[in-house]
DNA sequence: AAATTCGTGTACCGTACGGTACGGTTCCGA
DNA sequence: TCGGAACCGTACCGTACGGTACACGAATTT
């Protein structure tokens, strides 16, 4: 089940230490060769090509980060409140590393290539089962009567939005941290405080 | 004031075209003098090199894009509504644009070089023009007493995240136009009436 | 022990691209 | 009419990088 060797997985470690550091350009075949102590050679015969290679880095990415399921039982207000604010958290901590910043920015720098292949990837290994976890929980609070919605993708698109707002392309496009990071919890508090005024159980509908 | 000469200008219009067309690898320098009739020497001299050519793209694009400032009569509820779901759709629209997506998408694929120069330039060109716009109006909003906010930034952050959503970072990943133009003012409609929601005359001060 | 497989290290090739140099042409001002 | 500036087209250079080939060593198999 799992796609690569523990080799290939420290090669492949190696591959996101070096694009971290140094962006796309310095992520060559023979840089990679020299870094992480094996042969080009090899490379071409594990990964295919260059482009073979950089879509391995994302699904390796993708197969270290666990969503943890929530735990169904969810008794009070409160604690659903939180785990929201915990999942808020989360998706700020995980779009603020620097590793994911790293692929994001070499899926989007590659959007015009082979039709966003690597573009694909990003969004089938990392955003969707962010995605999946967070309806997931939106649902178990419609069902324990906190949140009232109708369309699941249209809450969870609105919590994205009140949760990242542009901070996601600021820091893509080389934003120093300063207004990234300014209180992460603080900012989660208020994301999820302004969902509840949108979809919380005392909520009208929309329209 | 103008920086370019307008042959200058329809060079950087070319160059615009063949970074659209086909991503930043289409973008020669040989690709481009052939494609403008010009010769590359006077590229180099007009624009120092690669790197100052894409800054001057940058530049010139912002250049092209007015700001419509908002006549400061604004009597009735009704029209500052309108003027919002105006912008927000002006938004999503220039965001959408394939120019200004060619143009995120180069700045970011180069957010390591140089200490992220072109995402400065398009921070400073592009983003921040639309948000002095947005708070001016907000701010004109609030001098009505439609609005009801002490945070202009986060006012303008939380309205920026219902409109745009994830949806920008999603284009930039390539992600087909399917869900993106789904019905705009549809959703600059839900997004005003959330923000409304949250920051209107009657919402009551968060926490 | 011989052979097969796997991988490293290195050398090599082709090419594409950034940047420069130069000859020829057009245009404009003196 | 002359001189110079600007510019085009092209040819050229150096280099960096993707991809391939090959020789040698180590481990595993038979």
């Amino acid at each position: 089940m799992e796609p690569f060797t523990p080799r290939q997985n420290a090669v492949l470690e190696c591959a996101l230490q070096l694009l971290v550091a140094g962006g796309e350009r310095a992520l060559t075949t023979a840089g990679l060769a020299r870094a992480a102590n094996c042969s080009k050679e090899s490379l071409y015969k594990w990964f295919g090509d260059r482009d073979g290679l950089l879509a391995a880095m994302i699904t390796y990415q993708a197969s270290k980060v666990r969503t943890p399921g929530p735990r169904d039982s969810m008794p009070t207000l409160d604690d659903f409140s939180r785990s929201l604010a915990v999942f808020a958290e989360d998706l700020m901590g995980v779009l603020a590393g620097e590793v994911s910043l790293a692929l994001n920015r070499l899926a989007i720098g590659q959007a015009d290539r082979d039709g966003a292949q690597l573009g694909a990837l990003v969004r089938e290994h990392g955003r969707l089962p962010i995605e999946t976890r967070a309806r997931a929980l939106l649902e178990l609070g419609r069902r324990h009567g906190y949140l009232k919605f109708s369309d699941t993708h249209e809450a969870y698109e609105t919590l994205y939005g009140l949760v990242v707002r542009d901070s996601h392309v600021r820091m893509l496009l080389g934003e120093p941290p300063a207004g990234l990071s300014d209180d992460r919890p603080q900012r989660a508090r208020l994301a999820i405080s302004q969902f509840f005024r949108l979809y919380g159980h005392g909520a009208q509908d929309i329209e």
